[in-house]
DNA sequence: GTCTATAATATGATAGAC
DNA sequence: GTCTATCATATTATAGAC
């Protein structure tokens, strides 16, 4: 992987400006520019704007997949992992701010599109909801696991679009905390 | 008001087709057909599409205060005014699950199309903070309003956010009672 | 594999008749 | 105020040379 052929630089390419921008607003003549070739060539290696979008989401969903699977290597518990699942929200900060969340933006702009890789974008999201319910399944949560799952995903939702919102104060940051916080009632209660 | 003059119809349509396609996706022509007249008219109301654009978002921001001053004066009490506020996520529960939350997907869009209208998109928000805010306060939180304010913005948005992505499952309406009763402990404590 | 045209279409916007 | 052209531009996509 990250081989430097033309191929994957466009998916690299493409995968920001898709986040910066948005996938309507980001056009040919914009990526190819920024990987530096010519339109043409690339009809080369993708044949429809749409199956650049989906090589995108494909490489996404690996890539957090990589990323989940070392959280819980990494972790001493499933409660640890699901706190450096809160943690993003600081790492990825000012591109949080800046951006928005590059899961949620670009399932709302396919959804609202009703494009057809909506579908695909909806997989990111349950790519951490079965992760996360894993983890309090693991905590022994049992029957809501799945609960507690998607209310932290639609929490980490609401506080990227408020960030985005508000990208000046300090709300990030306090409610990652706060959400430090609620995962220690859930592991207590 | 809902004057039935050409210029209202225009706004109205405009209003229902940015929230249920989006800003850019939807075309004069798309606006035009919806409304019952041709192209060319439109620009003798509007010289611009951006225009209509801030047309729109002026309603939204006119229609909502009046709402908001509508909770006041048929609330018992700023908690049952909230509480209002909450109820929405289940009174508009079904555009909600197929189209999102309009102030925060339009806000979204225009966002990542780094578009001007989107300082009116955030004064969207900024009506809701507000108000939510001065309820806050008048339920005695002092300087934890502003806080609250936007910790129950957030969490409506990520509840609306989610619920599109997982449209047929009964997750809004458990995670509306949630917010109710996480409004009943902020009153209590 | 990469390039330079070029086609085909959609869209925001304008001009002018009625 | 509303209509029918029409323009100008951007964008996806194709054809064919190198």
């Amino acid at each position: 992987m990250a081989r430097n052929s033309t191929r994957e630089n466009i998916i690299t390419a493409a995968d920001r400006l898709f986040y910066e921008r948005g996938f309507e607003n980001s056009s040919f003549a914009d990526v190819a520019q920024l990987v530096g070739i010519s339109r043409g060539n690339f009809y080369y290696h993708f044949k429809t704007k749409d199956e650049i979008l989906d090589a995108v989401i494909r490489r996404r969903i690996e890539e957090r997949a990589r990323m989940l699977d070392a959280w819980v290597d990494t972790s001493q518990s499933p409660k640890e992992s699901i706190a450096q699942f809160i943690r993003i929200l600081l790492m990825n900060e000012e591109k949080i701010r800046r951006y928005g969340c590059p899961v949620g933006s670009l399932f709302a702009e396919l959804a609202k599109l009703n494009h057809p890789a909506e579908g695909g974008a909806r997989e990111v999201f349950n790519l951490f909801r079965i992760w996360l319910r894993r983890r309090f399944e693991e905590m022994g949560k049992g029957q809501a696991s799945d609960r507690l799952a998607l209310h932290l995903l639609a929490r980490s939702q609401g506080v990227a679009m408020l960030a985005r919102a508000y990208p000046t104060e300090p709300f990030l940051e306090r409610e990652a905390e706060e959400l430090l916080a609620w995962l220690e009632t859930v592991a207590e209660g």
